[in-house]
DNA sequence: TTTTTTCTGCAAGTAATTTGCAACTCGCAA
DNA sequence: TTGCGAGTTGCAAATTACTTGCAGAAAAAA
């Protein structure tokens, strides 16, 4: 447990009971709003604040250990940093989320390194379309 | 005139000042914020209500005369319809957004289509990442 | 321990967008 | 032309999502 503990010791952070819960809802949540997060986290441990869990996601995200992607029209959802390894297709008709592995967009990415010198983050937005499922229907 | 009368008409839309106003304002500012198409129909017309234009977006959006997009992390921005020929190149660290023509995304989305069947609107989400000059500074 | 610093809960505050509603006006029909 | 009805507007209030100030609690340093 000194491990975990380190962890956050490490990235020069306090440890706090809140800052653990917040950082292990995320990581078992996969991807999650903040109130997702917060609903997760009651589940336990009822009094933690909504601003408690909006805080540390800032403080975690600054240290690398979160990271937060936009999904839809709306709000960001955080996920764990080392599981950030796949694509988001979501679809604007159903409203799925699919996954998808990088490197399917590494020659695009290239293309714009080479072309622009442009440095491309693809999972920070969502790959935004309509589904196969939703296709077939229509 | 009676064209341009028509354009709305030819959509079921009703032709109010209000409506024509935002339309004409989202052609002539490329990118705006609701907030921006407010302040430039306001510019001749002070009378008009936020929520008017935000009402007139979405109408037009539905009979797709205009379309949002996200460049960042917050609110939509519109456009034109018929301007959205380009992708979004969006830098985290400058803020600035740079446009690349949409077929550089094409390999990119055909291998979507062809292993996922999943058919990608490439504008809907900004391409995000770190520009050129950023790069070059750090 | 005691002290220092960071973090938390709570309440209040913003910013962006939405909604309810009564008054208006556009388009059609008489 | 005028009159009607559905669609539209302005305004105020409501909602949603997030942020902030602050005083007390709790980590970590001393
Ligand atoms: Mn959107
Ligand atoms: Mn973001
Ligand atoms: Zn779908
Ligand atoms: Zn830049």
């Amino acid at each position: 447990m000194a491990d975990k503990n380190q962890e956050l010791r490490d990235k020069g952070l306090r440890l706090t009971p809140q800052r653990q819960l917040v950082l292990e809802a995320v990581r078992s949540l996969g991807h999650a709003t903040p109130e997702e997060v917060a609903e997760k986290v009651r589940a336990t441990h009822p009094g933690i604040n909504l601003s408690t869990v909006y805080r540390n996601l800032e403080t975690l995200e600054n240290v690398g250990l979160v990271q937060h992607t936009h999904l839809g029209h709306g709000g960001a959802t955080y996920h764990a940093a080392e599981e950030l390894t796949h694509l988001h297709l979501v679809c604007s008709k159903c409203g799925s989320v699919g996954d998808a592995p990088i490197e399917t967009a590494a020659p695009f990415v290239n293309t714009l390194i080479d072309e622009y010198g442009f440095k491309t983050d693809v999972t920070h937005f969502a790959i935004y379309g309509t589904c196969a499922n939703c296709t077939e229907k229509s």
